[in-house]
DNA sequence: AATTTTATATTGTATAGACAAATATACAAT
DNA sequence: ATTGTATATTTGTCTATACAATATAAAATT
């Protein structure tokens, strides 16, 4: 029975209630005719003006739709949610490296589809990404492009799971996370990384130091792909040329290992630079301690920062490609596309300018 | 009399269309009580049901308020407007020179106040500018921050209007509009333009060229204090060393321009690059025709870019401020605070860096 | 002085019934 | 083949009535 008639609440609510469960159970589904309100007489035994009120709260709520002389049917919600034209994208810092390459690129492909891109920067902290994921969630949006932010991976998934209990789609751009299967868009950090290691030994050089942050996954990959690229051409490994660390990336510190590294140059002739912002630590230092690039030393970088004037050896990462597949995965998932979980990596590209010498031969 | 008997317009739908005409109309104002269900119908002769019916569907269109026992009442829409969360930024475009400096100068102060950015590229273009404030009035804003694109002063106002007839709050960043009377914020750069020009004067050169687009105000006021500098100082200005350009910035022609002056270095010692973006064009050429700055030709930028490594003594324009000041306004209005137009200018600042030799003396 | 009760105005819930308007369908007329 | 007409169905509009729930203010009680 539908309508229990001793209960306190109102009549016409539970009749609304029920209803809704209907919808979302699945027994009314998209489009189907409900009861008339002559049937819906019969059936509860309440006054077609009961029923009307039950049924006008729903039209009002956007479940029902009336038409006359044809009935009362259900509105598609998946449908609905296609109108809600807001995008998330939370990025660690817009005015950072190539966070605005990657934001142009989403921005692009949620206009050409009519969407609107909101800007969260998280500056890498667990807070501000949760206060913007609470704000989001506010504002309706149907999709999120999320770069998880340095925090722990576990801080990471809690942002995750809290959109995705209220049905907000989630990609990963640039940075993804072990243990979670989620679609993500990211480049081939270890690839790109063993071509441009590969790229050191063929000029000569075998005696190739590294400094990086291990912090995000994309640099580990970075740095298993420089290990690789020695051990396939059987050059050990010399740890005291390895320079890592754990910590968000902070020019003061970076600057010492840097100096650090350039002090002790008779043990190498290159250098791979974690990335760009790291590579041109190399040139302030050089300069200081007057070497020069790449007569004393060669140097690579990774990210491909629109320098300008310094001709740097680096390796171009595809940001702005990065943000139109992020938000074309959304879109996809938003239209309906279901699926398991989609992972693109997007080539990255090796740009050979002049920061390297030929050395050997 | 409020209903028509006659009519054959439902006299529900009358008396909903009669009570939103007196709200909006401000004979019932915010807050106020409207007569009850009684009152309504000693005043109109329906039945009560009807009277019901008319009332409720104001409010669930968010007119009307109902409170048991106390009556019902008219809500507050501008309260409402007030948790329409978002502001749109119609910038050029996110990746461009400092545009993110200020992009996250407007979240961080949005963000405060629990305001989502809506961030839209215009490419400095009126077409994808109409495009986006279409989309942004559909999303419906409380207000936008609005860079004035590349197109006619004209086209600009259209623009703006569409917003304004839809009581969309307007602030102008960084570029104002002549014969528009309208809140903007920029930064002094007259003012910033005849210090640079000064502090070449005081230098010892008298013989200073300039680079410099005139497509925007902000750009003609730099010319203007350029030229007030050395009116100041009985410096007669050669017109052959002004290179002006009405069209919008390209690398390509700009070099041209650079290359050029540089081939006739013997008429000048220093040159104004109308912004850093010049400047670095400048660094490029004097490489390329075996030059050094400051050595060979002084050269002064304007904006501060991060460049890291190249010593360029230019302004720096507080962009950062110049979003905060921009949504401060914007967030201001949305208060309710009236009062005519506001212009904020805010102070740049002179950097001394390297790129300027002492001449003379 | 503080608390409790009571009265009352107003909206909320519910029923019963009547007629209007629209529209899909079938059928008839041209 | 098109147009017009009738019919049944369903939602839309409207009236009349009754009692419930609730919050305020006034009155009564402690």
């Amino acid at each position: 029975m539908i309508i229990d008639r001793n209960s306190p609440i109102p009549k016409y609510f539970q009749l609304q209630t029920w209803l809704i469960e209907q919808i979302e159970m699945g027994v009314f589904n998209a489009n189907d005719k409900i009861p008339t309100e002559q049937e819906f007489k019969n059936l509860t035994g309440l006054a077609r003006a009961t029923i009307r009120q039950a049924i006008q709260n729903l039209v009002s709520m956007g479940y029902l739709l009336r038409k006359r002389r044809l009935g009362t049917f259900v509105i598609d919600q998946r449908r609905e949610k296609q109108h809600q034209t807001n995008i998330g994208l939370m990025i660690p810092d817009i005015r950072m490296g190539n966070a605005p390459e990657l934001a142009r690129g989403v921005e692009d492909e949620a206009a050409r589809t009519q969407h609107s891109l909101i800007l969260c920067s998280t500056d890498d902290l667990y807070v501000k990404a949760d206060f913007h994921a609470n704000r989001l969630i506010n504002s309706s949006i149907s999709g999120v492009i999320f770069i998880p932010t340095a925090a722990s991976d576990d801080k990471n998934y809690q942002i995750i799971e809290k959109f995705m209990r209220r049905n907000i789609l989630v990609v990963l751009a640039d940075r993804s996370l072990p243990q979670i299967d989620i679609d993500y868009v990211t480049t081939d950090n270890f690839e790109g990384a063993y071509r441009q290691t590969e790229y050191l030994i063929k000029k000569g050089h075998t005696r190739i130091g590294i400094v990086i942050s291990t912090t995000f996954n994309t640099m580990r990959l970075r740095l298993e792909g420089y290990k690789k690229a020695l051990a396939d051409y059987n050059i050990s490994v010399n740890a005291s040329i390895i320079i890592t660390d754990s910590l968000p990336y902070s020019e003061e510190r970076y600057m010492h290992y840097v100096t650090d590294l350039l002090k002790q140059r008779d043990k190498m002739t290159a250098i791979f630079a974690g990335h760009d912002r790291i590579a041109l630590l190399f040139y302030s230092a050089a300069k200081k301690m007057g070497l020069s690039i790449p007569d004393d030393i060669s140097i690579v970088g990774y990210d491909d920062l629109p320098l300008m004037t310094i001709k740097l050896t680096t390796t171009h990462q595809p940001f702005y490609e990065m943000g139109q597949e992020s938000m074309r995965l959304i879109l996809r998932r938003i239209r309906g596309e279901s699926g398991s979980p989609q992972q693109i990596v997007l080539k990255s590209f090796f740009v050979e300018r002049s920061s390297v010498l030929q050395v050997g031969k």
